[in-house]
DNA sequence: AGTGAAATGTTATATTATAACAAAACTGTA
DNA sequence: TACAGTTTTGTTATAATATAACATTTCACT
């Protein structure tokens, strides 16, 4: 998400949100919100400090932006990608939805693939093994429509 | 993998792998392989590296067990969770699979999945929005059938 | 036995993440 | 407004996971 007129939609959206469920989204909250946000591509949370620091000037710590990381996590707001250790914003945070990432192992950018027929064949083949499935993660490297194009 | 019988063939299994891939499964790799073959619950690395001090007397450090496992992974002997960051054996040494995981939150234990139809519409719907896919990691959290029964 | 390549040992350090407690900011109420 | 309780943030320290770099040993092959 790089225009800023998504930005400036999705951080209001968030606020919305937030409001709605009657949770704060801080200062702090709502700028590490925007750092993930209007990154290209998924940002690690050692990063975000940095950009904390120098950009905003603000004394900061990992705990800083872990807490705001982990709030944002529970709101469905981003995502974290383990096979990464980054996070991503989430295209569709009023939906909490499974994660399913498509992860370009050129260009690093990140796209979500949220398919509801992926979340119920796995759900079912789980269920056929007597599994009850709480959440899902689904990471898929490989090469984006851009880089396959490339040499 | 708790049972000596199929701890045993295994190992033997792969060994005759290596042996005609033509590379080695040294002492200390099979030594490892050996350790994530018999947990009952998947090990992170440290833990490994901490039976082969206690058990084996093994003066080791980090990149010895993190070595060992690199070259288990690159044989598809084992899998790494990225989700918990640990390790379990391959249940399909042979066919080099993508990984599909149950994770159970209560007791544990790992099981794999390794559902064709799921592969394939990952990569169907993955094609679909032009992306080319080399991996996929599938890792499902929640509760296995006997972890389902108890309170 | 000798040589080059592969594997392991060893030390140091990078990267990612959390624990614990103090200080500040916010919320609701008297 | 002032107060009390709660939530958030600051701060220090440390845990947990992973790799870099180079020395030493072991192995495969001649």
């Amino acid at each position: 998400m790089t225009d800023p007129t998504s930005l400036q939609t999705a951080l209001a959206q968030a606020e919305q949100l937030c409001r709605v469920r009657g949770v704060r989204l801080t200062a702090l909250r709502r700028r590490v919100l925007e750092l993930v946000l209007s990154s290209d591509t998924p940002q690690g949370a050692y990063a975000i400090l940095d950009t904390l620091r120098l950009q905003d000037g603000r004394a900061g710590a990992p705990p800083t932006v872990y807490r705001a990381l982990d709030f944002l996590l529970e709101q469905g707001l981003i995502h974290r990608l383990a096979s990464c250790n980054v996070f991503i914003g989430c295209c569709q945070p009023t939906a909490h939805h499974s994660g399913q990432f498509l992860i370009c192992r050129s260009c690093g950018k990140v796209a979500e693939l949220d398919s509801q027929e992926v979340e119920k064949l796995i759900r079912k083949q789980a269920q056929k093994a007597g599994f009850r499935v709480e959440s899902q993660m689904v990471e898929i490297a490989g090469y984006c429509q851009q880089c396959q194009k490339q040499p």
